[in-house]
DNA sequence: CTATTTAATTTCACCAGTAGATTAATTAGA
DNA sequence: TCTAATTAATCTACTGGTGAAATTAAATAG
């Protein structure tokens, strides 16, 4: 991409306008000016071409600082821009419409099981959408774009998912499918990595510039986001820290390794940990037999939660965030060992000089943290390009 | 800074054009029009600017693509930037003058002893850069600044050392006081990460663009080098990896916490390992009970050493780099131990799908590696304000 | 020796962004 | 109520970087 002409220029403020229209509306030209260091003039072209073009309109509030005119606000057309969420996994596909400030409009899904091929489930995703359309009553010429989110190394630009476990999927060209059978704009991410962009956009971290997320759940995974772009490293596969060593010692993992840090904390080893034990099918049991005060349920857990303090501290040390969410299903599930971690880190795993320069929350999007990332994704390619 | 006028395109252009020369001399105009997409009119008008500049010139030289019109080369007139490099650790200083190119033109360097304090280092780092300007004949007017590298976390805005173990220094603000003593531009950066940026530069990761960078030696670090530029966090302590936990039921160390990575595979650690056998004064005099076969030596050397294989997979699994780049006292004083950590590696702790994404070399600027980065580090900040 | 090809320069138009003047709207205070 | 001060938005003239196309320059193939 061309970074050296006017038209890039252009392009920039215009984003740089439009994002700020969008976190902080209603908001005055006068203010965007000041903010933005460009002068009034630019900011009055960019607001007016914006309004031509239906993305923004001036309201009939006015906000008076006091002395002098009072300042004509601007507000997002909300509804101007329209994305697809997706997000797959082994079980299910979630369906949501998503507006320019990530709120779902609506949403839907469907059951799938890992056998599914994906000329399946891409066509189950093309149908459902066409009745979300019908149904919600959305306007087909405001939709820009759909955006996939699933776990696996996804080659972002090329649009091919390269490999997902949980699917068991390998080399599959998404997007372009699913351009071919909706006709939208298609992008594919990795569903941590999505997801980590909407809570800076809209939820936990907004406002943060060096964001970590980290998954915990069936698999575990970290994403980054700098400086509000998604960091993906040269292969995609940035963040992927479920093989991390941490006991040379330790169990032995399906990739062959030793200790790693999967083996310790996701859902599948957990509980075929506690089989050995006694036969447990979810984690809603082991936690229920840990809420018992059970000896081996208390241990496993114990050390899942001291290894994902342990994470939190390592990868703190790494990417020097100045935030850090904690996410996945066990999160979801049992929020209260959020607070339990958070003890540890402080107490025990954080280094100290560290221990001030980042915060540790908790996902607020939850369930719908990687629909709307993912619709956040798409969304963000089409202003690119527009 | 403002990045949405003309005057920040411009410089923006100038720098890219000025780079492409630096790393691809000779090359004619049009071929940088080529390469960067640029227009030949802008390409020409920024090169007859840099040329009255004295930064570049054309050569008699004239390459022939077959048929044509020969194009004229552009070259540096390397002269034209010199910058000034400094290394700082517990007991010495090193100083060498740098162009552009990063060649150490001359160095010098002085003994310095833990209880040194800032003040009386900067006066002697003054004297010593006097010294060498009249012994070898410098230009005053080509220096464009001098950079520092040091361990310790680095507030690099401000200039300012927040805290340095090896020096024990505090909030020392030594880029204002160089600059007062010397007259020059000064900036300050952690060792690491300058010597990572002119690896990429110059050094065993040219053309790379995700680089990280490990040092092994009295303290563990690491640096990441992200398209071009470092990377430093918010608070400047990315890629602190001394204290991540490989074994939270391991030795304590330093900081209170147990099983810190530093503990295993620094020096000061596995001396005072060592002497708790034997005493042992040195990192040579260890290993060359290695050699002899001590089995004491080997365990805890080969443990450093597993421990570094297991470092390379956790940093590699984070930042997804295309190289990684061994270096630090113990990979400069025992080479060979480069091929056995490598073997480690792909024998044992990399995760088989990263195994082909990166390459993992060796240091190639060895003892220069830091004031050569911190003199490309002071030019690249004068680059970018001139 | 001419036609062709490539390189570099020059001319000119375009347009993003800025500065400063102008118009508009509002309030504090006489 | 009226005026001065203040803030917002727009209008106008100007600056300056870039690109397209024409031009000039230099080389080679045949």
């Amino acid at each position: 991409m061309k970074k050296h002409d006017q038209d890039f220029m252009k392009r920039q403020n215009r984003l740089t306008v439009f994002q700020i229209i969008k976190n902080e509306q209603p908001i005055s030209r006068a203010a965007i000016a000041k903010q933005t260091g460009m002068s009034p003039t630019t900011v009055s072209r960019i607001v007016s071409e914006l309004t031509e073009e239906g993305y923004v309109h001036e309201t009939e509030e006015q906000a008076s600082a006091g002395r002098g005119r009072k300042s004509s606000l601007i507000r997002l057309l909300d509804t101007a821009v329209i994305s697809i969420g997706v997000e797959l996994d082994r079980h299910q596909a979630n369906i949501g419409f998503i507006d320019v400030q990530g709120n779902v409009l609506c949403s839907g899904n469907f059951p799938r099981s890992s056998g599914d091929t994906p000329e399946a489930t891409v066509a189950r995703i093309a149908d459902i959408i066409e009745e979300l359309i019908l149904e919600c009553d959305i306007d087909r010429r405001r939709i820009v774009g759909i955006g996939v989110g699933l776990p696996g190394i996804i080659d972002v630009e090329a649009g091919i998912v390269n490999f997902s476990v949980q699917l068991g999927w390998k080399n599959v060209q998404l997007a372009e499918r699913l351009k071919e059978l909706t006709g939208l704009q298609a992008v594919v991410d990795n569903e941590l990595k999505v997801k980590a962009l909407a809570e800076q956009l809209k939820g936990s971290a907004y406002g943060s510039n060096r964001t970590v997320l980290l998954g915990f759940g069936n698999g575990v995974g970290s994403a980054l986001i700098l400086e509000g772009e998604i960091y993906r490293g040269v292969t995609n596969s940035a963040g992927e820290i479920g093989h991390t060593t941490v006991d040379p010692e330790g169990m032995m993992c399906d990739c062959g390794k030793a200790g790693c840090l999967q083996t310790y904390i996701n859902i599948p080893s957990l509980l075929s940990e506690a089989s050995k034990i006694k036969p447990v099918r979810t984690i809603e049991e082991l936690f229920a037999e840990r809420r018992a005060g059970t000896r081996w349920a208390c241990y496993l857990i114990d050390r899942a939660l001291a290894y994902m303090a342990i994470t939190i501290n390592n990868v703190v040390s790494m990417y020097n965030p100045d935030s850090v969410i904690l996410s996945g299903e066990i999160l979801d599930k049992f929020p209260e060992v959020y607070e339990e971690i958070t003890n540890l880190c402080y107490t025990q795993y954080i280094w100290e000089p560290l221990q001030d320069s980042f915060t540790i929350v908790r996902s607020k999007l939850h369930e719908h943290g990687v629909i709307i990332g993912s619709g956040l994704v798409a969304q963000d390619r089409y202003f690119q390009l527009n």
